[in-house]
RNA sequence: CGGGGUGUAGCGCAGCCCGGUUAGCGCACCUGGUUUGGGACCAGGGGGCCGCAGGUUCGAAUCCUGCCACCCCGACCA
């Protein structure tokens, strides 16, 4: 007895750590605020990878790669931005190493100091505006439809794996469009991306919205986001889409001539998801036994584990499994087939649980004389014997439902935590008591939200954009308000 | 950078208060055997600059001083 996590009811923080580590997707690296992503993480993210990557070529993007540093003189640029960013960056001073005078080491030579420092890229938009002012002279040149995959560095004071590290990794598209229109719907077309993605592969449910003023990208006129619940009650913000105006076309002079010959700035967005989505994923499914993988995002939904005593059944058992595998890779189903002679079965069936797997199949001496197999699925933890004949569409079957499951699951937790306020006091109560997401009245300024983050902790997550318009007055300042807002605790 | 805590085998820890043979336990690892339908068992074995540096002492994992690292709570944030 080695493995096993914490309780989740008992100790979140902690059992989310432990899974973390136990279930072999990452941990702290010795460069700090840095994260090692293992290589079964990094498997599971490749998927994400992949998907999201497949739906942003659907809607007419293509990926490019621009460079790691920025000079810091574009940074700069544009007074939102660098101010929102200035607190956080890596900064490159010097081009060059030397041997200590005393021998004992090398050490940065002071005569190879950089004219002009480079920041470790935070984000991209002024090194890519910069370099769109080349791309960009006529209408014909629009839209500008660029992702890139990459890293980038915030020197956050306070790290924790996949949510918040000092390297993160991520994609970042960078649009420029000949209208204002145009760059609004296609701000609005990413979040959609992102929040099919993120409720069909992911199976979270998540609330589309629009940040208030003081949370919203440095540099953008309009944040989007897409907002999401974990177990414990906190939010975590999945995925954000800027409309950002002309506010870097004209920090960069990026200008087209439209039909007319007309000269104007163009209109940007710029969106990203991160590797936090790692974090979501985890902390929305998961539960004591490890990890909870929707099938969608398993790097194989499926593993057989054989049980048997004699070679004969070991090689009669792996007869069976071959052609289980062979028909689910007919209907696209990658399995897995386990049959290390290190590990009792045991020991798999704990080790696949932790590891999320969605279904395992076990096949043993009883199976054979029955033309049987066993199936467990992870979501459930619930166990069926199938006959071995037309396994395959058993399978399919449970896969869609398990990931059905999930996000039904999912959803009813996070509507079970929606709850409508109407006073301070009761926003206060419900905050510490249940948690989750508040919805309540607000005057509209920077100061009330403020004051309400200062005494409860807890945020404006997003204005919600399919909420109903509805009278009332601000819980903080009983101020008129219009529409509800979205508050909560967040990561 | 403020407040608290921890550094002992790959991992998790005990020992420290009250100094004294060869520093111990669980897991992991190696060997042999029996096992295999929910993390097997028995026997044997390997592995330590006790965070680093100095000091006190006949003697330091243990006491003192300094430093370093990491974790938790704040400020900052995808």
């Amino acid at each position: 007895m080695s493995k096993g996590i914490p309780k989740r009811s008992e100790d979140y923080s902690l059992w989310y750590n432990e899974l973390v580590k136990k279930a072999d997707l990452a941990e702290n690296s010795p460069v700090r605020g840095c994260m090692v992503i293992k290589p079964y993480g990094f498997s599971i993210w490749e998927k994400m990878q992949a998907a999201i990557d497949t739906m942003f070529k659907e809607t007419g993007h293509t990926n490019a790669y621009f460079p790691l540093f920025i000079p810091k003189s574009y940074l700069s640029k544009e007074a939102d931005h660098v101010e929102g960013f200035a607190k956080e960056c890596a900064v490159v001073t010097h081009y060059r190493l030397k041997n200590s005078d005393n021998g004992t080491g090398v050490v940065v030579d002071p005569d190879a100091k950089l004219e002009e420092e480079l920041i470790v890229r935070p984000t991209s938009e002024t090194v890519i505006w910069n370099t769109y002012k080349n791309w960009i002279q006529s209408y014909r040149d629009l839209p500008l439809l660029i992702n890139q995959w990459a890293n980038v560095v915030r020197w956050e004071m306070r790290t924790r794996l996949f949510l918040r590290t000092a390297e993160f990794l991520w994609q970042e598209g960078h649009t420029a469009h000949a209208t204002k229109q145009e760059a609004v719907d296609e701000a609005r077309l990413i979040l959609d991306v992102y929040t099919d993605f993120v409720e069909n592969f992911m199976a979270v449910p998540v609330i589309k919205g629009v940040k208030t003023e003081s949370e919203k990208f440095a540099g953008a006129v309009d944040t989007y986001c897409i907002e999401a619940l974990m177990q414990d009650g906190k939010a975590l913000q999945a995925g954000t889409s800027h409309f950002l105006g002309q506010n870097f076309a004209k920090a960069f002079d990026v200008k087209f001539a439209d039909k007319e010959g007309k000269l104007d700035h163009v209109w940007g967005t710029s969106w990203g998801v991160t590797t936090r989505l790692m974090g979501a994923l985890i902390m929305v499914h998961s539960d004591d036994n490890g990890l909870v993988l929707p099938p969608k995002l398993a790097p194989s939904p499926v593993v057989i584990v054989p049980i048997y005593k004699t070679d004969e059944q070991a090689k009669a058992i792996g007869d069976q499994a071959k052609k289980i595998i062979e028909s689910l890779k007919a209907k696209g189903i990658i399995a897995k087939f386990d049959d290390r002679d290190t590990h009792k079965p045991g020991w798999k069936f704990a080790e696949y649980e932790l590891k999320g797997i969605p279904v395992r199949i076990a096949i043993g001496p009883r199976d054979l004389e029955n033309g049987t197999v066993e199936i467990a699925r992870r979501d459930t933890l619930s166990k069926e014997v199938a006959n071995i004949e037309g396994i395959e569409n058993r399978i399919e079957e449970l896969l869609e439902d398990i990931q059905a499951n999930l996000f039904n699951k999912a959803r009813v937790h996070r509507d079970e935590n929606i709850t409508k306020v109407d006073s301070f006091e009761e926003f206060k109560k419900v905050l510490d008591d249940k948690g989750g997401f508040l919805l309540a009245h607000w005057d509209g300024t920077p100061e009330t939200e403020q004051k309400i983050k200062e005494e409860t902790k807890a945020t404006i997550r997003c204005i919600p954009l399919d909420a109903e318009m509805e009278e009332g007055t601000c819980i903080y300042s009983g101020k008129p308000s219009s529409q509800r807002v979205l508050f909560a605790r967040a990561y």
